[in-house]
DNA sequence: CCAACCTTGACACGATCGTGTTAAGCTTTG
DNA sequence: CAAAGCTTAACACGATCGTGTCAAGGTTGG
């Protein structure tokens, strides 16, 4: 037998055996099987499910977020979609047609210094 | 007024009131207030809402993705790390006999990763 | 001034996530 | 063979998400 089944997984690796099940429903895991069905964690699959904790730990993420980053990694459309939402602004309109817009400056300064600004709670000094 | 309340803004794209405050919660969307609070949406904002819509119904994710997806985008320790999982390759020991299995080509893996000492090891003494 | 609108906060509620537990049925192994 | 271990399926349950609704109070505008 060449890995380990998965209770012992579960013990060497801190997830439940339940968990594992469930992280691999998920999609994040993929442990090869025996012939009968038996699944095999092999030592990267270990320390992947380790690192794993530890990612879950660290940014204080869930498992969805992590399922969805896959998605997000393997799927180039979505990244696209995903990429091209967070660059659109709110910017005047190109053709702003009847006066409605007037004061649109202030807004979009706000608009931008709201957006790649970090906590900062003071007001900002315009250059 | 120069641009649309959050009633107006909810009738143009199809969100409702509550899931507008509910988005801007979420981080999505940070509309600038009037000086009483009041929140205005301008034309680049409402695009932003309609696409919003359409990215969540054509890739059928959730709000709680995308907002996870910002987050990645504007974490680059998030990304790194993230980025770090999924190339780890889980690689099971196919040309391992029973032996020795536990001594392959493993550190390349645990260099990769900032180490914490994973929960201890025990052996399975059956209680 | 008063109706209409905005704001935040809270309660509610179904859906999904994360997790444990248990059942029924194979498989491995002593 | 029987105990122990694995597998899937299912029930349960608290926590969170997504959403509506309602309340209490400030704002706007005719």
């Amino acid at each position: 037998m060449e890995g380990l089944t998965i209770n012992e997984a579960a013990e060497t690796t801190g997830w439940s055996p339940r968990m594992l099940r469930y992280i691999e429903s998920a999609g994040l895991i993929e442990p090869p099987r025996t012939p009968k069905g038996y699944r095999i964690f092999g030592p990267g699959e270990l320390q992947r499910l380790r690192t794993l904790r530890e990612l879950l730990a660290r940014f204080d993420c869930a498992l969805s977020d992590v399922a969805f980053a896959k998605r997000h990694a393997s799927d180039p459309e979505l990244r696209a979609a995903l990429d091209r939402w967070f660059e659109e602004r709110p910017e005047p309109p190109e053709g702003v047609e009847s006066g409605d817009w007037l004061s649109w400056e202030q807004q979009k300064h706000q608009r931008l210094l709201a957006m790649d600004t970090p906590p900062r709670l003071t007001e900002p000094t315009p250059a």
